[in-house]
DNA sequence: ATTTAATGTTTACAACGGATACATCTTGGT
DNA sequence: ACCAAGATGTATCCGTTGTAAACATTAAAT
């Protein structure tokens, strides 16, 4: 006998996409109670499934929390992405990826705190911490593309065929911002200033950190930290196509 | 009536001196386990008591995790100090302490995890994250000690009596080392050259970036990082005392 | 020496993660 | 159109957990 004539839209399936359900549960259970101590059960009761059914998805708990964190780290490339939509000067860019990475964090600490827990990188299961650590480099590489471009640009102090030293500047970066976010999170130790302008200032030290030596004369990291700013240093364009081999 | 006559070491009060027995227990398991997730009976049972006696001590199991962590925090400063004697140089002295972080950090990935964790910067208990975060700063205070040093000593381009300047640059290195450590936990995405080198090749340029220009007009950060060095481009000094209100 | 507060034990309970067995639905081959 | 097979969800069970209450023991203060 026909089952879904009035209520057709709720359950495609069976119950219904369960799975993507569960994993929205748990991303906002984390987000709810800023913890992912949180019980399976609980997860199970919020969807409207017993408390075994997540299992048919899920072989353990740590499975829901690690593709939980990998939503978080497809929210994180994603926003960086759009963060980028409509700049075109490296530096600008990268202030902005940063900027956009360090809020993401900030504005879920315990999704963030998630997707560089223990549920990832360490644990037996083979596929947990790969696809884990896939998500991660996804969201690494758009960081490392826009260092690529600025260094072609003649913008950063990098050289773009050295792929050593694209990756060793790459990763500086993401650790200061990495390193930031968490310092963020925690509440950053008494500051005078706000914390939005306090990031920024460091955010900028940073970046300003890559930059070759401008034609002026002045040294980029120190003219940026004095605060005098040196505006806008029209951005030097190399030819046309930003051809890029952009990457993913 | 005398009743520690033969057995005189261990048991100096009723059972001995729990707590601390718990938190070494909690320690151990945390680095056998590489994770908190242990019950709190599994803790009471090898330490010898009834899985009830560490409520005596802790009022919940958040509390011992936190008063763990805070161990972690003083581990931290202990190495941190213990790796700055017999150096005299600001900058060499900076390096050290940072390599020090790093590796405690890398040698208990999950401990280090810990302090950094949910138990101790959410949560609702007062104390809890208050003491947690005094053991943090007083971690901080070590590097914000050598950087004034530096500062002082001319080495590093912050000016000594300008608080809020320190703070800051306390902070984008403070940021740097944990971001990297946290990177190097999560094993660093396939690099070409082993870890530890690649640690400090990082670690040297976060250091380099803090330099005054030195007297022979190499830019340090761009001479270490390309490895060509920069040559020239004399380094543009503001006038002796930077008195500029700096940076960071 | 007696009281008191600190410390440890026993017992109890609801909730949890996970396993096994069973029910139901979707689907794909015929 | 049918039916077997597999995917999905439910009911029940088990050992363990965090934590509470009541009770016992001991160290210390009076």
């Amino acid at each position: 006998m026909p089952k879904k004539i009035h209520a057709a839209k709720t359950q495609p399936y069976h119950h219904g996409d369960l799975r993507r359900a569960l994993i929205e549960t748990a991303l906002r259970l984390v987000t709810e109670d800023q913890d992912w101590a949180f019980s399976l059960r609980e997860v199970a009761r919020r969807a409207g499934v017993s408390h075994r059914a997540p299992y048919n998805h899920f072989p353990e708990k740590l499975d829901l929390l690690a593709a939980t964190a990998v939503v978080g780290f497809e929210r994180l490339r994603d926003g960086m992405r759009r963060a980028m939509v409509g700049i075109d000067d490296p530096e600008a860019l990268l202030v902005a990826i940063c900027r956009t990475y360090v809020c993401l964090g900030l504005d879920n600490p315990a999704l963030y705190r998630l997707m560089f827990g223990p549920a990832l990188s360490d644990s037996g299961s083979v596929d947990r911490p790969t696809v884990a650590s896939l998500a991660g480099a996804e969201a690494r590489a758009v960081l490392k593309d826009v260092i690529l471009l600025g260094a072609r640009a003649g913008v950063f102090a990098v050289s773009p065929d050295d792929p050593q030293d694209a990756f060793l500047t790459a990763m500086s970066v993401w650790s200061a911002v990495h390193g930031l976010t968490m310092l963020a999170i925690d509440r950053i130790p008494h500051s005078d200033l706000p914390t939005d302008e306090l990031i920024d200032k460091l955010l900028r030290m940073v970046v300003a950190g890559l930059r070759r030596s401008p034609p002026n004369g002045r040294a980029g990291r120190q003219a940026i930290r004095s605060g005098i700013a040196a505006s806008a240093r029209p951005a030097f364009r190399p030819a046309g196509t930003t051809r890029g081999k952009g990457r993913k």
